[in-house]
DNA sequence: AAAAATCTACTGGTTTACCAGTATTTTATT
DNA sequence: AATAAAATACTGGTAAACCAGTAGATTTTT
């Protein structure tokens, strides 16, 4: 249908070939999507980019050589007018905030349905962003369980326990709410209790997981 | 089209009667859904749930009573057929995350269109979840810019970052990687030094908030 | 081969956090 | 009014973290 030069240029990055073949099949009846390149190797892409405009790159997390965040990073960086779209086989939460946060604009997990990778491709080409469902799924129910038995803090607790994360030590947090610092010190000290936390750090971390703040 | 036993019973809770009212008249049209209450007060829906049956509840987060995050909760608990889908103006991520451990099973901007909307009821109402362009977007973003400016940190201080947040102490750590805790603790003054922390807490919080780790 | 970055380790001292137990006062709950 | 829960504060001691400066050894980069 489309000219060829309008098709939306695609580059497949994938260790497996079997996946690499999955992909290639499934976009090859694709009207406006052509895939003009694919690897196993982060490297060989990057070697690809420096020659070869790419609209979206399709790229797997898991690669041997170097990992996928930094090569998003690094595509990201160095071609404006590339996308990332990421592809993982598990949708585990830190993984897919640091491929955003290193500018991939869409993300699937490998079951992704047909219809959900063309309309990933179709968005992410349009500068949208687009996160599939299984995804969303994968994010929601990660948040949900690892915030499941959450111990319940009183009001000064939270209050004490938000000011320890901000950075504020005993005798700062003491003179802010106007208590004793000792007083401070037994919150600080049911607060680790409750929450089963041995040191500062592991309150702190947590606070944060559980989003107890 | 549908009998009227078989549509989707909504149920909308916003303080500003001018979204209640647009929510009201956009879902007018639709065959299969229904809007069977409204209120602007959170304690009001919790009364009318007690004795009407709800598919789903269209539920601002910023209300004058209750807030929005508890009233999700209680629904959550007490009604498992009723199912929330959680509005705001703004995607904040730290309240959309406490939206969806409470069970909000969709989460849309008021800014959303028709369409998403009535892709989010029906989805949810089929169990599924849903999170409209708009909040994917602002999470992305707000994850974006979060990391933004992230110091770079090497390689030996991130492994010590890890344990570090993992609740170990100084002497800990160095046993476990077969160095001096002098060392260690070299390697801590640094890292707090690169991300401008003054103690153990804001450490953790930022390599998380970063995800430095 | 030289320069820069990283990892290593030290001295010597101060501050803050951690542990365990107790106990009074204030605020909710029944 | 009685009970429970939460907030307050103490003693006395140990462990860990924090601060500042220095510096040799190793690895990476230029």
């Amino acid at each position: 249908m489309a000219l060829s030069t309008l098709k939306i240029r695609v580059a497949i990055v994938d260790d497996h070939p079997l996946v690499v073949e999955g992909l290639k099949s499934l976009l090859r009846g694709k009207a406006d999507i052509k895939v003009v390149y694919s690897c196993e190797r982060g490297e060989d892409l990057l070697q690809y980019l420096k020659s070869s405009d790419v609209d979206i790159v399709l790229l797997d997390i898991n690669l041997p050589d170097i990992n996928g965040i930094d090569i998003c990073k690094h595509v990201n960086r160095e071609y404006q007018n590339t996308f990332v779209i990421g592809l993982s086989t598990y949708g585990e939460r830190s993984i897919i905030n640091q491929m955003i946060s290193n500018g991939a604009k869409g993300y699937l997990l490998k079951n992704a349905t047909e219809s959900e990778l063309i309309e990933a491709i179709n968005k992410v080409y349009r500068g949208k962003y687009y996160y599939g469902t299984e995804i969303q799924k994968a994010m929601a129910s990660t948040i949900f369980h690892t915030l499941g038995n959450t111990p319940r803090l009183t009001k000064r607790e939270k209050q004490i326990l938000k000011l320890i994360v901000s950075g504020k030590t005993t005798n700062k947090i003491a003179d802010e709410l106007f208590i004793s610092p000792l007083t401070v010190e037994t919150h600080r000290r049911n607060l680790m209790k409750k929450v089963d936390a041995s040191n500062t750090a592991s309150l702190v971390k947590i606070a944060i997981e559980k989003s107890l703040i």
